[in-house]
DNA sequence: CTACATGTGTCAAAGATGTCACAGAGGGCG
DNA sequence: CGCCCTCTGTGACATCTTTGACACATGTAG
């Protein structure tokens, strides 16, 4: 389930956020202040953080300082209503701003266009000819379906959410088998021979030599 | 270069928003109505759409059905306020929105905003004809890919981050190979070495006599 | 000219990755 | 319950890549 962190002060708004996103099925949860917010992001696992600017013991700027090297999206909420504020929150990595007040409604598109743009919701992955279902874990090339087992599936996914990136090894392996990366065996290397040989991608899925893998164009 | 389209109808407004782009180094062009839009979409090549809804021949919200699939990002431009409109635009895919009137800086840190989650606009480094790109771990020179092995690509790396700096052989060497510089051998020299040949930088990657090695503009 | 510093080419060892076959786990089914 | 199937992980082995060392050439400062 999407797990959102809510860090907002007023604890009327916090708790009409939380129940709006609840009832649209999300998992929320509030912190009120920015220590609070710093200690939940320390904990991890955030799939969308709303971030009020205007906090007691850290400011929601700061927060974002330390949220941007952690690639989770941010959608900043302000009373804001200089542009120039929004223009220094946008800058400043946020993924969207919202400014007090606003209607529930558009909460929500926000919300669900944010998770949508960074992959978080159902939204198919394209590369190539080849085009990533999520939602119903299924892999088509050219209009043929290729069956992946469940291990392949979660890898390819992981490569197409990062098309170009070189990926390491131990992030690989962490992320999809959910226990620590030893490198003392070929599992790894092994699933991404599968997944190249299915898929017709010996020179897609690149090897980077001493790193990992990554997903690029071919030549 | 970064390619920026524009489709407006409005001469005044598209125009304003040309010249700005151009002014921050992005390559931009207009279309003034949704056929020709759709046309210069069909010629391919685009970084970034920027779509006014409000369109003759062919309205906005058709373009945008058709540019979901291709994966460009889209900014709506749009005159109206309301915020059913901000949220139909956002649900049918566009990036962003931006409400007419707007200001040129709002413009400008939306499109940064944009590209930048669309992963365009990487933190990549460049020097002369060469782009390193950290996340990918690739080298481009003029459009060719320039393979490097890891320690090569460090050193690249950490030259390319100290441009013009002349940087000691020992921190050089400890920044890249995590242990004590003793200067009992050739290694760093010959990776500077192998770095000059498949990059052609001869001169460019400079000896600093005694020191150690520089970026260095050539003659 | 001398004393070092740096450039260059070659090479083999160390280490990474590719490849394959196989076996155990676990699930579905008769 | 036993059979058959698929998915996964392992280990042995084959193949690259990288890289550091060495020998020797060339360059630089004083």
């Amino acid at each position: 389930m999407i797990q959102i962190l809510v860090i907002e002060d007023d604890p009327a708004i916090a708790h009409l956020i939380e129940s709006t996103l609840k009832k649209e099925g999300y998992a929320c949860t509030c912190a009120s202040d920015g220590k609070e917010g710093a200690d939940a992001l320390e904990s991890g696992g955030w799939d969308l953080v709303l971030l009020d600017l205007m906090l007691p013991e850290i400011s929601g700027y700061d927060l974002l300082e330390y949220l941007r090297p952690l690639r989770i999206p941010v959608i900043v909420i302000s009373a804001m209503t200089q542009v120039g504020d929004r223009i220094r929150g946008l800058r400043m990595g946020a993924d969207d701003y919202l400014c007090k007040p606003f209607q529930l409604g558009e909460l929500l598109a926000r919300v669900e266009s944010v998770l949508r743009r960074s992959g978080k919701l159902g939204q198919q992955l394209f590369w190539q000819d080849v085009v990533l279902d999520p939602e119903s874990r299924t892999v088509m090339k050219k209009d043929e379906e290729i069956e992946l087992t469940p291990k392949e599936f979660d890898l390819l996914e992981l490569l197409m959410r990062n098309r170009n990136a070189a990926l390491s090894r131990s992030y690989l392996y962490e992320s999809v088998w959910h226990e620590e990366y030893l490198g003392e065996t070929r599992t790894l290397d092994n699933h991404i021979q599968r997944l190249r040989k299915k898929l017709g991608w010996e020179n897609v899925i690149q090897t980077v030599f001493r790193i990992g893998y990554r997903l690029k164009m071919e030549k």
